[in-house]
DNA sequence: GGTACTCACTTTCTTCAAGCAAGTGCCGCA
DNA sequence: TGCGGCACTTGCTTGAAGAAAGTGAGTACC
């Protein structure tokens, strides 16, 4: 990564992981694009990224193979849309962890509520990072749902597609 | 956090969270005192952080609570350490999701091996970053130890002091 | 009492990213 | 042919990273 020292080669595997998502954009990018917002302007426009720092992260994303550019038909032209590999829909869990973290250990600012974690196949919400707490079953993003009550939202998750 | 745009009053736990998180060393820092490397020049020198951005962030976590600052007397003189609160202990299962990602997902170095996080009440490795894939209890910082073979070390976490 | 040493910072300096605004180039349409 | 939308790129200013050197408090030795 050339934003910092490089810590690819780092045999501790947290330091390797923080090589890459040890910048605040890059999971909310992920998270952005795990929930259907694809196009550079939706990610930009949801997020409240610059122009710069998006196309910056997004090419990084590419080239670490967390995100796939792929063209796409759209109502009349052609577009560009960043979807997840598999690598990237993996950060799930991560995503998870810090959110039951921050609910926990930040406080919830005026207007905030709690945020549940729906895991589609049982319908029930899970506390844990990457099992669900009711079923047990492993929770993969294409089966899993945000409830963000502040938005009257739930929000369904979209996964890796097929590589 | 004054180190770019505050986040802190998000309503979103994800955006919260990275408010702190988001900074590649926060974790790093939290990890070595987690395994009972206290002191100012401990942390510095296992991690190889300067010392400017060691200062600033280590009176951050204060400030944020993740950690506190105590004296503590040592051979011969009085020295200051950094524990971890509750909150900071807490943050171990975004470090397992962390090193559970870069080990499926980032490149093996040369000399690499895979590190095993060992929930020591039941001796079992486990796989998920908050719940023991053994015995399915939750994982807690002072019953959790990691397996680094390439140190041969084997490292038991501290956990949270009594605050 | 003076010197040396350790620890935990703080300061200084250069380089480089963030964040903002403005500009660019490529469609596709009227 | 001009226009607007999209996905960037460029330029500018501010501020953090990283490296090295300096500071100051506490302790030990002579």
């Amino acid at each position: 990564m050339p934003l910092r020292s490089d810590w690819s080669e780092e045999l501790c595997p947290v330091r390797r992981g923080l090589d890459v998502l040890g910048d605040p954009w890059i999971l909310l990018i992920m998270r952005e694009v795990l929930h259907g917002r694809n196009r550079f302007e939706e990610i930009r426009d949801s997020i409240g990224i610059s122009d710069a720092v998006l196309s910056r992260r997004l090419r990084l994303l590419v080239d670490e193979e967390l995100l796939r550019k792929v063209e796409y038909r759209g109502d009349r032209r052609t577009h560009h849309e960043y979807v997840a590999t598999e690598a990237g829909a993996d950060l799930l869990p991560i995503m998870h962890a810090v959110s039951i973290w921050a609910e926990k250990h930040t406080p919830m600012p005026e207007g905030g509520t709690h945020m549940a974690v729906i895991h589609e196949s049982c319908g029930a919400e899970t506390r844990s990072a990457d099992t669900c707490s009711e079923c047990g079953d492993e929770l993969r993003a294409d089966d899993v749902s945000w409830d963000k009550p502040w938005k009257r939202a739930r929000e369904r998750l979209v996964g890796a597609p097929t590589l």
